[in-house]
DNA sequence: ACAATTTTTTAGGTTTGTCTAAATTTTAAT
DNA sequence: ATTAAAATTTAGACAAACCTAAAAAATTGT
């Protein structure tokens, strides 16, 4: 049995481990645990010896293979309920992460098979992260800027790191949106931008940009 | 801030004390909390301290105002939530219990407002049980025992103390459901037994029987 | 009415997850 | 290559909610 606290950093150092930035470090958990460092050191350890994590002195920590299959699941139950409460109770899809952050906790398989169900399993959340599957299977997700030219590839924005509305706008100037299909055509060296096709439009964007749009193959 | 154990506590001795029998006493408590006696003196003193509850030592306790309403208030979202569970994620009316024991803890008034619209202003659960409005408005319940002969005073069944199969075969033998209207015709003063008119057919029943259903006024 | 039983409370302890303050290790800058 | 700064860990405490064992109060049977 793994309780709510752990359930709540397994996703935490999943979602930091996956970002690539700096894995998770324990400053970093502590501000998404809105906890202190101290705290978190405590709990490394005991999951440590719970093996849900490896974990070293002063090294950072990441999943073990049942770590991160416990988080997978508490990714998964977090997602289908932000698809319920955005779908079937109609909450706009930025309030609904706080709840979501309450019902993701609770304890029942089949709760989870069968609101998937009704939901009509779908794929993606109301932001547009990638649901996993009952076996834990995702939906792989990068950086744009971590993307490479291959012939037919393409991508689906998932979501952004920065959503500030200067950036939202900068968005629909360029005419491109969840619904969009992206491929990569360029990456120019120089200044680190990249020429991409956004549904058919040839665009060009920074360096900034490709650090701040998620992407999934489709 | 009322924690997720004393909801928990809030419910139980609102139910002992509705059920009128020896209302809240720190055995009952502890036997439906699933705890030992001496937790709950712990946690019924913290409580009076918070003003939840009007307690005095061997004396028993019962709500305070206040306690009453946060009581129904856990009370209305743990039946929303069977209705929830049963109506739209097909789960069977007696497989719900465990899972709504968790889901009435989530805190959010919105949240239960809308599962309200969604599932279509419900009054009753799917055991028969009223569910409390937004303002911690109840359907008056009470045993069959405790009714009184009035002038069309109708009656409709929404649960039962023992749930044998003995006894359910017994309500289906008279034609009893939950469904039922049911009119006191005659209490018997000898063996307490009752004459009752059940959608329309008269029907005597033993004092056991009156003690184990539980009935609302209609 | 009072002894026996049952119920309830108190006292002292445990676990989980947190905290502050101090110590240690790592990283970065000159 | 040191030293200053930043990140991390340890030590010692605390609050919530529980426990066991023992004491105190209430109830019951004769």
């Amino acid at each position: 049995m793994v309780s709510f606290t752990e359930e709540n950093y397994l996703k935490i150092i999943y979602k930091l481990c996956a970002s690539g930035d700096n894995g998770a470090t324990t400053n970093a958990i502590a501000q998404l645990t809105q906890t202190k460092p101290s705290s978190v050191s405590d709990m490394l350890k005991k999951m440590s010896d719970r093996q849900l994590v490896d974990y070293k002195k002063y090294q950072g920590v990441s999943l073990t293979e049942e770590g991160e299959r416990l988080a997978l699941r508490v990714i998964r139950r977090h997602r289908l309920w932000e698809v319920f409460l955005v779908e079937k109770l109609s909450f706009a899809w930025d309030e609904v992460h706080e709840l979501a952050e309450e019902l993701e906790h609770i304890e029942s398989e089949q709760l989870i098979i069968r609101l998937d169900e009704f939901l009509g399993f779908p794929q993606f959340d109301p932001h547009g992260d990638p649901i996993p599957d009952q076996h834990g299977k995702i939906t792989k997700v990068k950086k744009i800027k971590l993307t490479h030219i291959e012939e037919g590839l393409q991508y689906k924005i998932v979501g952004m790191e920065d959503t500030s509305d200067a950036f939202l706008q900068y968005l629909t100037k360029i005419g491109m949106d969840l619904s969009s299909k992206v491929t990569l055509v360029e990456k120019i060296e120089f200044d680190q931008s990249m020429v991409l096709n956004i549904n058919g439009k040839s665009t060009t964007v920074s360096h900034k940009f490709t650090e701040n749009v998620w992407v999934s193959e489709l």
